[in-house]
RNA sequence: GGCGGCGUAGCUCAGCUGGUCAGAGCGGGGAUCUCAUAAGUCCCAGGUCGGAGGUUCGAGUCCUCCCGCCGCCA
């Protein structure tokens, strides 16, 4: 029996679940869904990644020990996953004994095969990256994350000989064409790999700088550091080097991951298990961001994404069929609520969800609810049922590459089809002219259709494509399924099965929005007085919004709410310096009265020196998406009024409070 | 700075090895069936395929340069 092995990352706990987390994890079920309806014996594995310097960090600011930390926050990612239609086989957290013993082990075996090494290293650490920088990494002596100064350290640690495999790592990739996708990711390791010898990696770190790790085999002074730990969660889930599961599930591994760790898992991953002597993974599948309004997702912007907000509002179904839907495999993409009542409006209730209501009504009318045996097959048939198998192969196949958009896209095609059927088949025609022998045929056709694409859903929305099934009178029996062969087969709805006389899937909805959020739908005429609330999706008794555009914006005037969206904010300049890379921009830090204060990115220099500014309150527009300048990220503008050759800030009568609304 | 990717209809995007490649879906406009969730179906988009050159009988599709985004590396 085939088997397939899909893992998400395991997910750093000094933050909450949010859209990011949710997408991985979903695709990851999906995947497994999928594949385990192909046959395939399937295992799922996602978790928790606890030790390092910020846990022990977050745990100080929280007033608990790291223990109790790591439990309650992996505790909020578990208690997730089942709300979103999860079902993973395994949770795996890097403070579990056995995934520990793992990590021993797998050191201790590279650690004798002579490729870890007792090293000096001296370098610039960052606290907020975990990591040290060299001299040429560091912008202006600072971090090019954090933007703060590192602290200088010199100690001795341990290391992995990772150049010693780069050339077969590279050769690994050309073999293997499909070994990191999609391609542009695995273009971009390939530079990684041509850009010059790879550095060794540091694995450890002293004691006496961080506890919070799993201890070396071979030298209790120290700890385990980031990678030797936390990639170890693959193969230790399995119970490595012993026992069933790795024997069965490895190497036939899917991971999944974001952009953002492409090279742990594309150049170091495969390096370790090199070394310790097993083979690479099957393949790494990278996606990429989602994005609110052109922008990533920041606690400082609030524009989070909660899934449990968007699933109490639209449904489990629906959010997962738009993050599938809407997210092209590997590219950035953006969410948005209006994007996704889009995809459930149109694709899924005026479709798919009209598509039932309207054949199972007909059949409820024509047949008393009762699927009828179909007579000869019409070209227009055997038409119908040639596009319906292309459609089934062509969801497959993109789905088992990842690409299930296009795999969505292939399927809806059918949908599309069948209510093009249904029109020009016209039953209601038929049954008026009592040819219940074609209408029999007919309705047969659609819900035998009806079917399929029902089963096709089952791994991107379980719940509703298992309610579809028992509207056709069907239950599903994951066992029982087999998706590969679905195109090729024809009748597996038994003629006199009992279905039901009505559907209502995918009810209408109408885009919900919060008291204080913009308008960003058509309706310009003041927001709904109600806000924030539940879908409104029973028959809607008010008329969809107005779109008609207020006369005032083509005047150019604009109306009081289009005021209010810009933030304007007076703060206390901070910090100022000049721009590392252009003589004419400043780095300004203003106190907004936010945790930190904004670095803001002004092109002032030409009119002030930084001692002028320091201290004064200026006035700035605090919602403006972040921008980078010269390599700098600007998190606002500062206003000035130009004035012939100079320049003039805009200033308050007295001094206020920073933070405070310019209204 | 080096490398890579992207820039195609209002929006999201298809267009592999050059010759029905100027497309799909959504939104918008019009028509129409009536089984259905104010749903379905049909018709309509006159987009210099970022810009300028070049190769070719012929280029979104190859080459060069430029512009604008993005990423990786340094």
């Amino acid at each position: 029996m085939d088997r397939f092995y899909v893992t998400t990352p395991i997910y750093y706990v000094n933050a909450k679940p949010h859209l990011g987390h949710a997408y991985t994890t979903i695709v990851a079920d999906s995947m497994r869904r999928f594949q385990r309806l192909l046959g395939k014996d399937t295992y799922f594995l996602t978790g928790t990644d606890e030790h390092g310097d910020k846990i022990v960090q977050a745990a100080e600011k929280a007033g608990v020990s790291p223990k109790d930390f790591v439990d309650g926050v992996s505790g909020q990612f578990r208690d997730l996953w089942p709300h979103l239609g999860v079902e993973y086989d395994q949770f795996i957290r890097t403070t579990d004994p056995e995934h520990k013993k793992v990590v021993q082990a797998f050191l201790q075996r590279v650690y004798d095969s002579g490729d870890i090494y007792f090293g000096e290293y001296g370098g610039h650490y960052c606290y907020g990256c975990e990591r040290f920088y060299t001299e040429k990494e560091l912008e202006n002596g600072l971090c090019p994350q954090h933007q703060v100064k590192p602290e200088y350290i010199a100690e001795k640690n341990y290391f992995f000989r990772m150049s010693k495999y780069q050339g077969w790592l590279k050769q690994h990739i050309l073999d293997n064409p499909d070994f990191i996708r999609p391609e542009r990711y695995r273009n971009e390791v390939l530079s990684m790999l041509d850009s010059g010898a790879l550095e060794d990696l540091c694995i450890s770190r002293p004691k006496s700088r961080l506890t919070w790790g799993i201890e070396l085999p071979f030298d209790t002074d120290y700890v385990c550091y980031v990678w030797f730990d936390a990639l170890l969660n693959y193969v230790s889930a399995l119970g490595w080097p012993d026992g069933d599961r790795f024997a069965n599930y490895w190497p036939g591994v899917q991971h999944l991951v974001a952009k953002d760790i492409l090279k742990p898992h594309a150049v170091f991953w495969p390096t370790m298990l090199k070394a310790a002597g097993l083979e690479p993974y099957n393949n790494l599948n990278v996606h990429g961001y989602w994005l609110v309004r052109d922008t990533k997702m920041s606690k400082s912007l609030g524009n989070v994404v909660s899934p449990l907000e968007m699933i109490d509002r639209y449904g489990l179904n629906a959010f997962r069929y738009f993050l599938l839907r809407e997210m092209h495999f590997g590219s950035d993409a953006s969410f948005s609520e209006e994007a996704l009542v889009g995809r459930l409006n149109a694709d899924l209730a005026n479709d798919l969800g009209n598509l039932y209501s309207r054949v199972l009504s007909m059949t409820a009318k024509y047949f008393g609810g009762v699927v009828p045996a179909p007579g000869a097959y019409t070209e227009e048939d055997e038409t119908l049922r040639a596009l319906a198998a292309e459609a089934q192969r062509n969801f497959c196949n993109l789905f088992g590459r990842v690409r299930f958009s296009n795999a969505l896209e292939s399927l809806w095609e059918l949908v599309r089809a069948l209510n093009k059927y249904v029109d020009s088949a016209a039953p209601w025609t038929l049954f008026k002219q009592g040819d219940t022998k074609r209408l029999g045929t007919v309705m047969y056709t659609l819900l035998e259709s009806m079917r399929k694409v029902a089963v096709h859903l089952l791994p991107v929305m379980p719940e509703a494509a298992t309610s579809m099934l028992a509207q056709l009178g069907l239950e599903v029996n994951v066992d029982a399924v087999d998706l590969g062969n679905e195109a090729e087969t024809w009748g597996g709805l038994q003629p006199g099965t009992t279905v039901a006389g009505a559907s209502n899937l995918f009810p209408r909805v109408e885009l919900v929005r919060e008291k204080d959020e913009p308008a960003e739908v058509a309706s310009s005429k003041g927001k709904s007085a109600d806000g924030a609330g539940t879908a409104k999706n029973a028959k809607p008794a008010a008329v969809a919004p107005a779109p008609a555009a207020s006369p005032a914006e083509d005047a150019g005037v604009i109306d009081f709410e289009d005021f209010q969206k810009v933030d304007i904010r007076m703060g206390t300049v901070v910090a100022v310096e000049r721009h590392p890379n252009a003589d004419k921009l400043l780095r300004v830090e203003v106190d907004l009265g936010e945790e930190k204060p904004r670095q803001i990115v002004a092109g002032l220099a030409a009119y002030f020196s930084p001692e002028q500014l320091q201290g004064r309150q200026v006035a700035v527009v605090a919602n403006l998406a972040p921008r980078k300048l010269r390599g700098l990220e600007s998190q606002g503008m500062i206003l000035a009024v130009r004035q012939g050759e100079g320049m003039e800030l805009v200033s308050v009568s007295g001094p206020v409070s920073p933070g405070s609304k310019v209204s």
